[in-house]
DNA sequence: GTCTATACGCCGATAGAC
DNA sequence: GTCTATCGGCGTATAGAC
């Protein structure tokens, strides 16, 4: 509803720009959505944390929906995955994904996937995923429908952080992450290199 | 919090169950729910449809969570393309997800999705599943970990459906989900009988 | 035992004074 | 710019009428 437009956002940028008191906000707003989640945050609990009344919050930002795509994004990561060999593409992908050295990324790709039933961010999802992914994928690709193609492996990829977290309960061995990996990776690869 | 005990979900059992009152509310609220999704749904808004006060809702089945999870869950999907040839399902199952004529079934799947914020939905959506897929697809198949095998072909099948939502904005030709289902199935065809 | 009426404490969001 | 006051709506609890 209010039309407040903001320039393509370029990663984890809102953190750093604006008055201390908007960089203070967006600083609080996404600690707390990657701990507890869309619905698990609210806006007063934001402003207390960044030390503002939850009025100021929503000035600054519009809504607690466009704060959350503001300050939800994530930086350039995939890159180092989908520049290596193209066959093994798919397994490092998985790989990445599921390492808990990478925390922080999963979190956020599941708030944002647990965010999805509100339009703007399956938007915003969909916008980070091919930036992140299938622009840089499809362009490695060859044969016919690459677009289509690296889209699907998004899928893939959004189907398997979304499922993990059930899976994972009692914190997985390397082992097992290491195996799902590689299971889960040549599925995937199985749309970047189709065996002719 | 409120421990309110119900038995093992069956199918649309709380649709046929009860007074007619509560049947009333379990159909109402399993259409706005499919129609609207579960933030886009309101307790009082149920309620109006089925002509009764709001707090009868709750009365009755003792959160709106709850009443989610009892009214949305499903019939015996996927069983027919589980049954077919091994070889065939990871097709099969592409394009019965795809498949408008099965609106219903990707609308209710879609709903659970995008609720997964709320913890309980997602141990339903898992509860679901399994029930559905997992185990009756493990039992079918060969080598090591089917079970874990046939919860990766769950994933995949769930990361399909959360992304088609953004590929099929000008609903897309039956070839092309044909297609689609083509390429897809092979992915999760990979996975269920994984070449020698 | 069903159901209504009323109310409580949150929520996200707005208007306007400083 | 920032805070105060306040809004309507939400999910939920309870008292009590039928």
């Amino acid at each position: 509803m209010s039309s407040g437009r903001h320039s393509p956002r370029t990663a984890t940028r809102p953190l750093e720009e604006g008055t201390p008191t908007q960089r203070a906000i967006a600083r609080a707003a996404r600690e707390l959505f990657e701990r507890s989640g869309y619905e698990g945050t609210s806006v007063r609990e934001i402003a207390a944390a960044a030390g503002v009344d939850a009025a100021l919050v929503i000035r600054h930002y519009g809504s607690k929906e466009e704060l959350f795509v503001r300050v939800i994004g994530f930086d350039e990561h995939f890159a180092p995955q989908l520049d290596g060999p193209l066959e093994l593409v798919g397994t490092r992908l998985a790989d990445y994904v599921l390492d808990p050295t990478h925390d922080r990324m999963r979190r956020t790709l599941t708030a944002l996937l647990y965010a999805s039933d509100h339009q703007n961010v399956r938007t915003d999802l969909q916008a980070t995923m091919r930036r992140l992914l299938v622009d840089r994928l499809s362009a490695r690709m060859h044969g016919a429908d690459t677009v289509l193609r690296a889209w699907l492996v998004s899928a893939q990829l959004l189907g398997l952080v979304h499922s993990w977290d059930a899976v994972d309960t009692d914190h997985a061995t390397a082992a097992q992450r290491t195996h799902v990996a590689n299971l889960y990776g040549a599925a995937i690869q199985q749309l970047i290199t189709p065996p002719t």
